[in-house]
DNA sequence: ATTATTTAACCGAACGTTCGGTAAAATAAT
DNA sequence: ATTATTTTACCGAACGTTCGGTTAAATAAT
């Protein structure tokens, strides 16, 4: 099997941010190739279902990173606070600090109910589930653990608006710093 | 001179809704000429300068409409609690609910930094320091307003990507009505 | 020699844009 | 009041470009 010219790992970083960056339409294979550094067919030949596999895949990906770095601490051990404050640690990562754009919202525009955008749905559906459990276990009743989990993904999503518009990142980190008293509900 | 097909307020609703649900590259002529009822040569007739003339003129309207009706009662008589609540009952129109979607989310994407990312930036600017000046003549210091005005934004922000990922508005609801403490500071 | 990977060349369709022309209201001249 | 002219609004057709996607040859590791 000859070399390839990107590893996977290196090639789903670029789409990533190029999605991230553009969005779905934005995101044209023109900007994508040049991003990955191959041409048209190559990325066909990785991505056989074209441009919505390669959303669909960079998606998943995403997903499980989601959920393998930043909601696992959520599910370990110590306080609730503490597990909360390490998820807020790796999302300063996984959003860059605020630099990065959310997928979730970049690729959530557009009507047409297509895959792609249920595959978002389904993934902030985790989230919210996932943090609203913490809450429930942390005493807060069923439904306002529910509505505490949204506000705090709202607030995270507002915040990385605020960043990308204003180029401020100052709302983003406040926000993560609040995240224990929005989700445990302490105003 | 002929009558107009479409009025131009009527033209410029059915333009930002277009760019409101689907971004600026989203927004094909196509869907703008379906959506607006004008073939394309006639849209170019209305707009010279084209998509970006239309982006332009959608996003001044827009920051109009937020000053006249949404930011004007900042301005007003009454307490800035009652104030605020003002804004929120007019921000609840602005948006539809939560349906809507907001156009400087939607045309923030993309990195070229061009003219309308440019008036993107613009316009929130000018509307943290609306809310900021409130906050001020509540006693609040100036660098705390500005962050509090901000983060008051950035939930509006958050819980219309809520609304348009989950379909739930909810989170929007909750965030209008949260205003008050948010920009005044009371947690 | 086989197989996986990349590339150059190409496809029809859609992109944003422009042009030539038609219909109707407004204006000017009679 | 009637006619001729100008202005405004719109549209069909086409512009060159780019879109997402395909084919077949070249390349490189096994």
């Amino acid at each position: 099997m000859p070399i390839t010219k990107v590893n996977d790992d290196e090639l789903l970083d670029r789409l990533t941010a190029v999605f991230r960056m553009y969005g779905y339409e934005g995101a044209s294979l023109s900007r994508i190739s040049e991003a990955t550094g191959l041409q048209r067919a190559s990325l066909y030949h990785r991505f056989p279902g074209g441009k919505e596999e390669m959303a669909k895949v960079v998606l998943e990906r995403a997903g499980k990173w989601l959920s393998d770095r930043v909601l696992a601490p959520l599910s370990g051990p110590g306080k609730p606070e503490e597990r909360i404050r390490k998820m807020a640690k790796e999302l300063h990562i996984f959003y860059g600090g605020g630099k990065n754009c959310c997928l979730l919202d970049s690729l959530s525009f557009g009507v047409e109910d297509n895959e792609i955008k249920s595959h978002v749905r389904g993934g902030m559906g985790a989230w919210v589930e996932c943090l609203a459990k913490v809450a429930r276990e942390a005493g807060v009743p069923a439904k306002k653990a529910r509505q505490q989990a949204q506000d705090a993904i709202g607030r995270i999503q507002g915040s990385l608006v605020i960043a990308r518009v204003l180029k401020d990142y100052g709302a983003f980190e406040r926000t993560l710093l609040e995240l224990p008293d929005v989700i445990l509900g302490r105003k």
